[in-house]
DNA sequence: CGGCGCTTTGAACTAGTTCAAAGCAAGTGG
DNA sequence: CCACTTGCTTTGAACTAGTTCAAAGCGCCG
């Protein structure tokens, strides 16, 4: 993208200020000048970390913030309107959460932290003012529910597939592609949730998903040890969840 | 809402200004003065009238405006990342579309028209400018954003839920829901799409979707018709959707 | 009237679910 | 430091809802 976020990751440099934050470049836009940055820096601040297991916002709460991850994950959940329970939504670090319900300025999900994670607070309000100052703030701004709506359209995109091994081969390269942007090594991701969780999500049984692990695994696409995925055949994978190869088959028993 | 829209939905009412338009208070907010009204009159046109089939807007073009739909239905598509084709949403009159592809400002759906259809165009850029200046066309923005973001996530909880019956009656609720917010009778449902593109839309195979509506029709949930659908009993299918109720069996032969 | 496309129906098949139980990792307390 | 508890994950076996393939209806338009 740019010269300041070349670097892998480092989170010894984060600092307090936004001018010197690690994620530059990835939450808030680059090419600020430094007095509008300085403003912004005054606005933002951070929580005190969250552990795992720890609500950021409950459904129903009023939408006054946004939050942007700095280190850790998150996960978004909602009770649909019939009551049945989703999981709507990952965040990896970089990634701004609380977006959701802009309709009546009322969160629709509740966030909870998957591990030891911290966030900085972005009062929603402030942002709008300062955005109609600084046009890079408002193409900011458009650019993150556009981000967000990307999101939720792959999600409807995963959804959309018919095969359980179509599903979890797009989510898994989705999650690889978002570490690319973060300069993380994609080839290595870190499941935080629970197989419980990413079945949810991938709108699977837990069963289903933990099968699937396995099968990959002796297909000799992945290796999985609970958490720890690491991917060894992006190619295979990516012909997977265009529907293009045969169903991934268990081992023969005979 | 307020006293604008009380009235039963009546095309012959709507006029070339927004002042006038039947539509007012759906799609633009109420209550702006009568100055702003007419700086904002003085940016939306409408569009010669969409034929049934006729493309709105091809994925991939430049984001400029919005439309509001004033008569008509509209169908938006994409293909996702893998090349898996999808339907992602219809629209009624007094809604928007056009929010797609707020990322890079170029549209990730395709939008055509269901029947005729008529809409009126609202350039972007002007309408952001307009907001800095008018707080409550501000609101209204973001309200159409959360709007959008609301749809996509009842799509989402739709396909979340694992029974076909479930899916269906859900997308029937919320189909009555949108046209109560329209003053329409809620209990003739006007299933403009054809059944490919509404299983399509559910997740589902052509032909589960049409043994359904066979399915509902045997048990008095409504009467389908072709693509008249009348709901007969709203209840059921709200327990339905809750998957509180067994699965809607088929008729015994015997 | 005739043809074409959409919709419905039928029958066989299959992928995914469900229920049940075993395995494994991590943390707790004796 | 080890036995025990607890929760998550994996495996197994039977079942079933939905798909797929095939064909017949039906309505609409020329």
């Amino acid at each position: 993208m740019n010269a300041g976020t070349d670097r892998v990751f480092d989170l010894a440099q984060l600092d307090r200020t936004c001018a010197m934050c690690g994620m530059r470049g990835l939450c808030l836009p680059d090419g600020i000048g430094a007095e509008d940055m300085r403003r912004l820096d005054a606005l933002i601040r951070e929580k005190k970390p969250l552990l795992a297991g720890q609500t950021l916002y409950h459904a129903g709460s009023a939408m006054r913030t946004l939050y942007l991850l700095r280190a850790g994950s998150l996960m978004s959940t909602m009770v649909d309107a019939d009551g049945t329970p989703m999981v709507h939504a990952f965040y990896l670090p970089g990634e701004v959460a609380g977006l959701d319900g802009l309709h009546e300025r009322r969160h629709r999900c509740t966030v909870v932290a998957l591990e030891r994670s911290r966030v900085c607070e972005l009062p929603l309000h402030e942002i709008q003012n300062l955005a109609c100052r600084i046009p890079d703030l408002k193409e900011w701004f458009l650019d993150l529910l556009g981000h967000e709506s990307d999101q939720d359209h792959e999600h409807l995109a995963i959804m959309n597939k018919r095969r359980a091994d179509e599903r979890l081969a797009a989510f898994l390269l989705g999650l690889a592609r978002r570490y690319r942007r973060l300069k993380r090594d994609h080839n290595t991701l870190s499941l935080t949730m629970s197989r419980k969780d990413l079945a949810c999500y991938l709108g699977l049984a837990e069963e289903t998903v933990s099968r699937l692990f396995t099968r990959f695994q002796e297909r000799g696409l992945l290796e999985a040890k609970r958490k720890t995925i690491r991917i060894r055949d992006f190619a295979t994978l990516s012909g997977l969840c265009r529907g293009e190869l045969s169903p991934v088959e268990e081992k023969m028993s005979a």
